[in-house]
DNA sequence: ATTTTTGTTAACCGTTTGGTTAAACTATTT
DNA sequence: AAATAGTTTAACCAAACGGTTAACAAAAAT
């Protein structure tokens, strides 16, 4: 029937753009012809494909939290112990953000603005469900294998000490007072010592 | 000569309103119209008092930021011990942020949109430095009283745990699956619970 | 070969935006 | 009470915005 092998470069040359100037200058913050100026097309093009900025929005932000939730989703769902758990998300989610230092601050940004929107991702794909975790956290716990500590709390506290790094750069590097290299480093460092801190955190010794 | 007593309720009530709007949808987002329906007044007056929208936000950024940096200015440069200094920020900190819950969210945002306006403000007001602090963890790990951590990385962990659950509040809330009231509620309890996970991570038993 | 569908463009459109203006109103000074 | 300075408003403005249109070019289908 039809010919699959269409000339879609141009509709993903709009996704990719489009991606970068959204997650540079954010929803309110960007504009269509600056889109299509960071294309090379024409700005119609953009309404042809993806009919409103809203939709090119909507795009932008699934295709970015596709690529953060299967990483959020090891944590929790995986059959590893909580430690291995810890520095395994720890290692990859930071080295996955130093290739991408703009997408945390992205996604953050945009559900703060719209929170409503958390819902379509619930809705849409199976969202990862604390649950799983949540039980084992509480198991060990009760084993006194490790302190306790509340598997919510625990949750938050591993995310914040991954992810607020990234978002909160620009403040941080003022307050300790180093460069873009030196903090880069510091990020770097951070792949194992951020599970260390935690695990030391909850490790009964 | 000038009677100083002049009616400057106008200029607060802008400020006021600006503050709201701002907070709420950022500087790309906010209007100058919904700006001044909030305050009640004309449009015009906006510029009467604060010339342009830029300096009107820098206004409100400025008085925000103000609110926040002396807490950040406890940790760095009072004369309590390490820990007295993270249960202490902890616990003010978070009791403020519960008050203003969009304060945090509203500086990291616009610190990520123009990340040289931290230059403005590391030159304006004496800005906190981290020296007294890296020195006071240095000589805490020396002595053996504390783990081996850098003090950049203590300070960026003791940041992250207390300010990020704010901003990621949304992400969180869809992952960890509670509704505001019970989210709240966890707020509270990480008063006492993000210090103590920091200190039994970094305290030798 | 020619009709139909798909892709692309320049020009255009109505609305919204931040900002201005000139006049009116309200004190305060003289 | 006249003049002056400060405050407030309605009306206005040019520019920028998201989005549309109509004409056209390239492929595909007939």
């Amino acid at each position: 029937m039809r010919n699959k092998v269409k000339d879609n470069t141009t509709e993903v040359e709009i996704l990719n753009a489009a991606k970068r100037v959204f997650q540079h200058k954010g929803m309110e913050g960007a504009r269509m012809q600056e889109i299509a100026n960071e294309a090379g097309i024409n700005k119609a093009m953009l309404h042809y494909y993806y009919r409103s900025k809203q939709l090119l929005f909507e795009a932008v932000f699934k295709k970015a939290f596709s690529m953060l939730a299967p990483q959020l989703n090891e944590i929790i769902n995986s059959d590893l112990s909580i430690c291995e758990k810890i520095r395994s998300f720890s290692n990859n989610y930071i080295s996955f953000v130093i290739k991408h230092p703009y997408l945390p601050n992205f996604i953050i940004q945009e559900l703060n603005r719209s929170p409503e929107f958390i819902q379509k991702l619930l809705a849409e794909k199976h969202f990862p469900n604390i649950k799983k975790f949540s039980k084992q956290v509480n198991d060990k716990v009760a084993e006194g294998i490790i302190r306790p500590i509340k598997a919510e709390q625990l949750f938050i506290n591993i995310i914040a000490l991954n992810i607020f790094p990234f978002i909160g750069a620009p403040l941080l590097k003022g307050f300790i007072n180093v460069d873009d290299k030196a903090y880069k480093k510091l990020m770097t460092e951070r792949k194992t010592e951020v599970a260390d801190f935690i695990i030391n955190s909850i490790k009964i010794t």
